[in-house]
RNA sequence: UGGGGUGUCGUCAAGCGGUAAGACACAGGCCUUUGACGCCUGCAUUCGUAGGUUCGAAUCCUACCACCCCAGCCA
């Protein structure tokens, strides 16, 4: 990747600024409860790509390591062969580091700990805490009991210490078929949380994993998986989202009973919900499966990869995990938040262009005809440092469609039949004619004069001119796609109905792709990198994907806020 | 009917017994060669409800109510 996300001091939150982990997190430190020491770890599974909501978890865990001079490991979760792929995890390493964090040394995968975790689990056996159950998948679920009742116990929970070594050493020599036994720790039946109610340990699954071939038939569930290796890394704080509270109990069960030399922390917290959005992976796969988006990366997809595409920044998503904070209630960001905050970086870093989307052809009649002039304008209004740029005007040039009203509501100050704008950095022009098709009524193109008076948009009498227009010269354009996109889905929340699908709250126009755009010249020297606003619509970047040679493709970031937008609506 | 959680502005979110931060959104106004940006102002007498303790409660106690998660050999 490139350098701009390599800033991993710009994550450190404001130490004033603290949420019920760092709270906890400054307790034990002051404590000195695990040496002085913070560890943590972000554990993806990798079955698919990663989203914001993890974003907010890679910020959360990587900024607690570095506010406190500690470490964040990279531990990839691969426990389960049949759904998981070695391009995910190429695909979820390039995300965490385009965020901006380093794993350093510290990259791990569970299946490292498949040797470790397999003579944790003869010890549980030797300690009598585990047994090899033979009752099929659905007995055991009819012996587990309902969330009302308690379970009962398995006819196998009382084999012999022999029987079940024996078998759990031919369950890893590949003897048994797939579902015949299941290895399950030996704790209560009756107990109200149905984690405890004697859970599955290790399955049997003939199945070739990613890393480790087909060396193992027999895998480890997550449940038991995870505390181990959080404790065999020496994690501090393990932190994870909410629906695994319930599993707490265990994950203390297992590393007390193992009396493992480190005991992790567990902390749950809110994973992120956005509006106008769906979050799991699950759903995210199912959008990529039937095409609905072009892939994991699509500039709508709140994949990291796909903002990456729409021209997000990683300092941007950094500021917007910071301000949705942290807590333990469930909660639905508005996607303004995350707007604001990708707005807020672009406008200090954006260099402006002009961009006419929807073109209007203007021909100012008096302007010579063989004429054209070289136009100085800055590169950005505050910021002298970004400098200045040449642009080419001439007798024809191209405004947008939307700045030309034949018949003005009131409060419209663009132009309109014997009205005055401005053209940004250019002169003053007064629309003299509408120039239509006779058949279908369309309007052609306009004719103008120019103020010659007014080189540069100033206004030589001090006049008032309130509307001032991008503009784009018509001989000198480069031609280009832009595309504009929206959000996802029409409805705050897709999930809402659970006898409706997510999918039939599709926004059919979330992308709107034009083809015929006209942009200033300088434009053609973008690169993939490079974010520009368009003045007066909106933050765009090159497509990293579709561009192709001298032709280019831009995506709209996002919008600049629109009060005019606003008064229409309102009106 | 079991277990685990959560309830503070429209949306997030601080607050941890001393009299409701901040952000987004929204509404006005100023500024403006981007109707952008910036700036100013307003926006919870009230913290799920009801009682109680206290000089004083969003913060402590009691009861109730609402919502979320858990019955994968997924993570």
């Amino acid at each position: 990747m490139h350098t701009e996300g390599s800033n991993p001091q710009s994550a450190i939150r404001n130490p004033q600024s603290r949420d019920f982990i760092r709270t906890i997190i400054a307790e034990d430190l002051k404590n000195n409860k695990h040496g002085g020491r913070v560890t943590t770890r972000f554990p993806p599974e990798p079955n698919g790509f990663l989203h914001i909501g993890h974003a907010k978890s890679i910020c959360l865990n990587f900024g607690v390591a570095l506010e406190n001079n500690g470490v964040c490991h990279l531990r990839f979760d691969d426990t389960n062969p049949s759904k998981e792929e070695i391009a995910y995890v190429e695909s979820i390493k390039k995300d965490v580091k385009w965020l901006g964090f380093d794993w350093g040394d510290n990259l791990f995968f569970a299946s490292d700990y498949f040797e470790q975790l397999y003579d944790y689990a003869v010890q549980l056996i030797k300690m009598g805490k585990a047994y090899v159950c033979s009752l099929s998948a659905e007995e055991i679920r009819e012996y587990r009991g309902t969330l009302t009742e308690p379970g009962r116990e398995s006819p196998f929970r009382n084999r012999s210490l022999e029987e079940n070594l024996d078998l759990f050493t031919r369950m890893r020599a590949g003897e048994f078929a797939d579902g015949t036994h299941v290895l399950r720790a030996k704790i209560d039946m009756s107990s109200g949380n149905i984690n405890m109610r004697d859970p599955v340990l290790y399955r049997i699954l003939h199945a070739s994993h990613h890393r480790t071939g087909d060396k193992w038939c027999l895998y480890p569930m997550y449940d038991y998986t995870h505390p181990i290796s959080d404790a065999i890394e020496k994690i501090t704080h393990s932190l994870c989202t909410l629906e695994f509270e319930d599993h707490r109990p265990f994950y203390d069960w297992l590393l007390d009973t193992l009396q493992t030399p480190a005991h992790p922390q567990q902390i749950e917290f809110a994973r992120l919900n956005l509006t106008y959005t769906v979050m799991s992976k699950r759903k995210l796969l199912k959008l990529v499966n039937e095409k609905r988006v072009s892939g994991w990366d699509d500039p709508r997809m709140l994949t990291i990869s796909g903002l990456r595409r729409r021209g997000y920044t990683p300092a941007a998503m950094r500021s917007f995990c910071d301000t949705i904070g942290l807590a333990k209630r469930e909660s639905r960001v508005d996607m303004g938040v995350l707007e604001n905050a990708i707005r807020n970086d672009l406008n200090d870093t954006a260099p402006r262009a002009m961009a006419v989307l929807r073109p209007l052809k203007v021909v100012i009649t008096n302007y010579p005809q063989e004429q054209e002039e070289e136009l100085e304008i800055d590169n950005h209004p505050k910021n002298p440092e970004m400098g200045k740029r040449q642009v080419t005007f001439c007798r024809e040039i191209y405004i947008e469609q939307d700045d030309f009203l034949e018949e003005p509501p009131k409060k419209f100050f663009r132009l309109a039949p014997g009205r005055e704008v401005r053209l940004r950095a250019a002169y003053l022009i007064t629309c003299d004619k509408v120039v239509k098709d006779e058949q279908s009524g369309k309007i052609i193109e306009l004719h103008c004069t120019y103020d010659p008076a007014s080189r540069g948009g100033s206004s030589p009498d001090g006049r008032k001119v309130k509307g001032t227009l991008h503009w784009v010269s018509a001989r000198h354009a480069i031609s280009a796609e832009v595309r504009l996109y929206d959000r996802l889905f029409n409805v705050e929340n897709p999930e809402a109905d659970k006898e409706t699908s997510f999918m039939s709250h599709l926004n059919s126009n979330s992308l709107l792709p034009l083809t015929d755009c006209r942009l200033e010249p300088g434009l053609a020297a973008a690169g993939v990198n490079d974010r520009f606003q368009f003045e007066r619509l909106g933050y765009f970047c090159l497509d990293s994907v579709d561009t192709a040679p001298a032709r280019p493709v831009f995506n709209r970031t996002v919008t600049l806020r629109d009060s005019w937008e606003k008064i229409g609506k309102n009106a």
